[in-house]
DNA sequence: TGCAACTATTGTCTAGGACAAATATATTTA
DNA sequence: TAAATATATTTGTCCTAGACAATAGTTGCA
């Protein structure tokens, strides 16, 4: 019997929403306390977290809920288009983070690692597979905790390979976070990969750094440019409304560099930031960067 | 000029409670936009993160946003008892810290991990500097952004230094994770080395994983033991919530073992739990735990 | 077929009331 | 004086119920 803080923390879905679900669809229906606060049973907090990720991968929740989807097939868009290019060895790595499968998994990652070198790696393994699993998960076939374990070995993976990069430094010195409420870092880590071989200095903040705190720490270090890895799952009301706000407090010099998954949603309509549409593109950005040859800044370095 | 959602994510406090401060105190005083919504200035906000950190240290939100709070002196209790007995070196890396100087941190960092071997270095070094930046913190003389660089530092050396310990493995086999909403992932890191040194086997989910998903993980990879890291500044409320829920949902002989500076909140109320009070207990608890032999559950180990 | 106008759905915001738990203060007892 | 108990205040979270903008889906028209 939880109450609706741990529900919403359980589910991701905010108390206004469980209550106006209630009130419009009639689930979840909790009992109440002696107080009259709703108590919540754990199946339907289970029910809840799959209706979630239904709602998540685009169905709507009023036909969701009156239980008008069908349940596995395939929840649309990503399918046909997608499926076709996956490689033979990414697949073969879903497999094993399906199964949990943790000590080959590692085995087969660091083999790989060995032999594709890191910018190979990945581009051609951790990418795609990121992707597969939050596809997996979306679908239902991937528990949270599979991914969550998944996470965790690439986060190890690519700080471990990123540990020997911080040799010969160049500008532009760039500074990489997410925005409050996207958790994942995966793709901050791979960027981060990518702009250590482009010999960039890169300066990491980890996840969900309040805009606030973006903005003194872009000052503070003289970043010239502020990279932000936005995930599949991201709000996109959430990001557009963000968004605007980092960019008029960022000093105008200061680029503002958009990528991962997510980054799309902010479609074209904003000024002054920049999309990098795929992890391939991180190069051209930063010659291109280095090409235009922004007025040499505050500071000057030595090559 | 921000929306109350936004507020929420910068400051860390609930809308209600921002509505309720509003009613009660008269602070904030947003405008309101055409629809009749609060609208925060960046001025206000930047005052709720600085109260926040008031209430946080112990102080009452009635008194602080009265003004009748002096501003910068001793947020009490800690003080004098903490202060006289930091090691030279860790006072050392804290100034680099607040500087924010990366590259002599980085170097500073590394060298004493060389010198002092990993399990010195966690204990003598790591986790007194974690705890000072996280008192520098509370008493604002850390920015939230210093903060987050230190703690990607950390990970990435934890992590680094971890990498290369995946060898001979011996039971108890330990889950590794923390509560949702506790985000503070370098004890679980520290934790994870100290144990990986007494050669046991760690799985770690990384941060904030939602209780059916720590119960479904423990199963999954038949853990006999689920550790949880608990900060400081986690709410003591919350903690008493969850963590009855989460022991009544686990395997009866699945061991759960609480950790970091938070877990004294859980005072000795709660049967089922082991205290784990400091890092320097993990190699005794975990000997203690070999000792006792618990029915050499379902999978048996080769030595 | 393509695009504009209309309708339905959905999440987030509002107000103001209530109450339990935590904390502070006053009073009594040892 | 110190400790224990009772009373008062403070505080966060929950409640109901209404509103509306933004998005998604549907229809009508060129």
């Amino acid at each position: 019997m939880l109450p609706i803080s741990v529900v919403e923390r359980e589910t991701g879905l905010a108390k206004d929403t469980l209550r106006i679900w209630e009130r419009r669809y009639g689930f979840p229906k909790p009992l109440r306390d002696r107080n009259g606060d709703r108590i919540y049973t754990v199946q339907e907090v289970e029910r809840l977290r799959h209706i979630k990720r239904l709602v998540d991968s685009g169905f709507r929740p009023g036909k969701v809920i009156a239980g008008r989807i069908a349940d596995s097939p395939n929840p649309r868009s990503i399918d046909a288009e997608a499926k076709p290019r996956v490689d033979h060895h990414v697949a073969q790595l879903l497999v094993l983070v399906k199964r949990q499968a943790r000590r080959e998994l590692s085995n087969a990652l660091l083999e790989q690692l060995g032999e594709l070198g890191l910018r190979r790696f990945v581009l051609e393994r951790i990418a795609p597979l990121t992707t597969l699993v939050g596809e997996s998960w979306a679908r239902g076939e991937l528990s949270i905790h599979g991914e969550h374990l998944y996470a965790e070995f690439a986060n190890g993976i690519l700080r471990t390979a990123a540990a020997g990069l911080e040799t010969a430094l160049a500008p532009p010195r760039i500074l990489l976070t997410t925005l409050p409420g996207e958790p994942h870092g995966i793709g901050l880590l791979m960027a981060r990969c990518l702009m250590a071989l482009e010999s960039a200095e890169t300066i990491s903040l980890g996840v969900e750094t309040p805009i606030a705190d973006m903005v003194a720490a872009a000052e503070k270090h003289e970043a010239q440019v502020v990279a932000l890895s936005v995930s599949q799952a991201f709000n996109a009301a959430e990001l557009l409304k963000l968004l605007p706000v980092l960019r008029q407090r960022l000093n105008s010099t200061t680029q503002l560099w958009l990528g991962g998954q997510g980054a799309a949603k902010a479609k074209l309509r904003l000024r002054g930031i920049a999309l990098v549409t795929s992890l391939s593109e991180i190069a051209p950005t930063i010659a291109a960067w280095r090409g235009a040859a922004p007025e040499p800044t505050h500071n000057v370095y030595k090559a």
